[in-house]
DNA sequence: GCAAGGTC
């Protein structure tokens, strides 16, 4: 007997069949993900029985069964005598990989002597798939396994020794809430809360502006303006000398053409980053959808970080599918792709593509599956547009006035994905020398604004840019905040609570990097020294957990003055 | 009652 063991049910089906199809016979399961854990020890489970510091001084974890229906699953098959090979097929990625040990770690209890080898493919392909299996490896790259396992149990000791600490703290100040700390929870709140502040120290400055309403000899009326000028009675003073001209000429007018990319193939940070835009709703609902797409067969798998096609994709197939469910007939050959490539590849998931065609109806669904089918032609079909942009210089006595404009050359890939095809407005088309009438000479004062606060698509660009989670968990973080009270979401944008603000404030001061993206960077450092081979797991997590430690010591010195601090801002955040 | 990472 032959067992493969892959992530999940649908790569579980697909090498089923594409392995059965070559005559090989194999029993093939489809995991949920991980089946173990790391936990603490049973004498941690008390949370007021024990320092939260010694936590930090661990440095083994106990295994734990983490989806106990699978595990049984997994003991029936392995209990088997007649098994022969036992074959991991789990995503092509450290995560995959640390998957993969805890099937091999659990087969070995029960076969002391059978093969355990590792299928690699790094697409859902019949070819990947088949080459993956005739030629896999013997057992697997430990240097993932042990970088997944640091970045797991460094951040389960830092997670609850922190948490711990704030929320006994604040408990026994009568709070009943939960106050956490994580490696990536925390950064995410602290964007958030730094724009606050930002907003908050915002100074609005008053400016002036002269603004000119001009025609040309054509007839044609149209606007031009100053640079802004911060000093008033210098803006009294050139108002004066230009209210009563009457006519201005063109300085300079040029055009140039900007060209603008059709979108590249679909990866889950981009289609959660676009739906929130497009349809103001969270991303973490955003992703639920998506996965109920995926699992009702009408898109592919989600969660991926790739965005570029391989050689053997099918684009006719799927072009067929996202017209037919669109109800479109595109103009150009379908024979001929010409997908715009990206440079990321997760190396486990092709780019997310439409699979099936959905019927229309009024769901957020169907805006979900539109929205896929659509990227996926303006991607493969699409050309790229084209906007011309005009910029003109004009004189008004000795005073400069700038305008600018700009209009469509080509359309392109705009005409089958509409979602972000600007708004142009043109001005007149200009040339040097010319002279204009002047119809109204205003000045006008403005002030300065404060920054908006983030919404969600822009809180996970910058989750994206410095390293906060990765594709199938950033999504879950603004929930995560709200739920602990951190922030709240306010007309599609996020906004911090009181608590929320004195907890990165009173965290910040004892090191920034408790807040900042520094322990995902630290975090991200070790592993790739544990994956080139050049560091263990034990010096790792020795090192990171001792400054941890370091830190974790000067937020407990202080914490009952940060715990009266964040008791005061619950009361008056009332929230 | 902890984290973040998988998946459903």
């Amino acid at each position: 007997m032959l067992i493969i063991v892959a992530e999940k049910a649908s790569v579980a089906r697909a090498i089923k069949e594409i392995i059965e199809k070559r005559g090989v016979k194999a029993v093939v399961l489809g995991l949920r993900g991980h089946v173990l854990d790391s936990d603490l020890e049973e004498k941690f489970r008390d949370w007021w029985k024990v320092d939260p510091a010694k936590i930090l001084e661990l440095r083994e974890f106990k295994t734990v069964i983490r989806d106990s229906k699978m595990y049984r699953e997994l003991v029936r098959y392995f209990s088997n005598n007649y098994v022969e090979e036992l074959v991991i097929a789990t995503d092509n990625d450290p995560e995959g990989e640390l998957i993969g040990w805890e099937v091999y770690t659990i087969f070995r209890r029960y076969n002391g002597f059978a093969r355990i080898t590792r299928m690699r493919f790094n697409a859902i392909t019949q070819e990947d798939i088949w080459k993956a299996w005739q030629e896999r490896e013997e057992g697997l790259n430990m240097n993932w396994v042990w970088k997944s396992a640091f970045r797991r149990d460094f951040d389960l000791a830092t997670g609850a020794a922190f948490t711990r600490l704030l929320t006994l703290s604040t408990r026994k100040r009568g709070y009943r809430g939960l106050i956490s700390w994580g490696s990536c929870q925390i950064p995410t709140l602290n964007y958030i809360v730094e724009r606050e502040e930002e907003i908050m120290n915002f100074k609005p400055k008053p400016y002036w502006i002269i603004s000119v309403k001009l025609e040309t000899p054509f007839g044609e009326v149209f606007e031009a303006r100053s640079e802004k000028i911060m000093d008033y009675g210098k803006a009294r003073e050139i108002f004066e000398e230009v209210k009563n001209v009457k006519e201005a000429y063109v300085v300079d007018y040029r055009e140039t053409v900007e060209v603008v990319r059709r979108p590249k193939p679909l990866r889950t940070d981009e289609l959660l980053r676009d739906l929130n835009k497009i349809l103001g709703i969270s991303t973490s609902k955003i992703l639920r959808i998506a996965e109920e797409l995926y699992s009702r067969g009408y898109i592919s798998y989600p969660r991926t970080d790739t965005n570029q096609w391989s050689t053997s994709f099918n684009f006719h197939e799927t072009a067929l599918i996202a017209l037919n469910g669109l109800k479109l007939s595109l103009k150009i050959s379908i024979d001929r792709p010409k997908p715009l490539n990206g440079s990321k590849n997760d190396g486990a998931h092709p780019p997310i593509y439409p699979t099936k065609p959905y019927i229309k109806d009024d769901s957020v669904e169907w805006s979900v599956w539109e929205y896929v089918a659509r990227r996926f032609l303006a991607n493969v079909y699409g050309n790229d547009a084209e906007i011309i942009k005009q910029r003109a210089l004009i004189r008004i006595g000795r005073l400069d006035l700038k305008t600018s404009g700009s209009i469509f050359k080509k359309t392109g890939f705009f005409e089958i994905f509409p979602y972000f095809k600007p708004e142009l407005k043109s001005i007149p088309i200009l040339s040097s020398k010319q002279v204009l009438r002047v119809l109204d000479v205003r000045l006008l004062e403005e002030k300065t604004k404060p920054p908006d606060r983030l919404t969600e698509s822009e809180l996970l660009k910058l989750m994206e840019r410095d390293h906060i989670g990765t594709d199938a968990t950033r999504a879950d973080y603004p929930d995560i905040i709200v739920e602990r009270g951190y922030a709240k979401r306010v007309k599609k944008k996020v906004k911090p609570t009181k608590l929320g603000m004195f907890l990165i404030k009173c965290l910040r001061e004892v090191s920034p990097r408790l807040v900042s993206p520094e322990t995902r960077r630290m975090v991200e450092e070790y592993m790739e020294k544990i994956s080139a081979g050049s560091l263990s797991y034990e010096k790792a997590l020795d090192t990171c957990l001792q400054i941890y430690h370091k830190l974790y010591s000067e937020l407990a010195s202080r914490i009952d003055v940060v715990a009266d601090s964040l008791i005061k801002s619950i009361e008056e955040g009332g929230d």
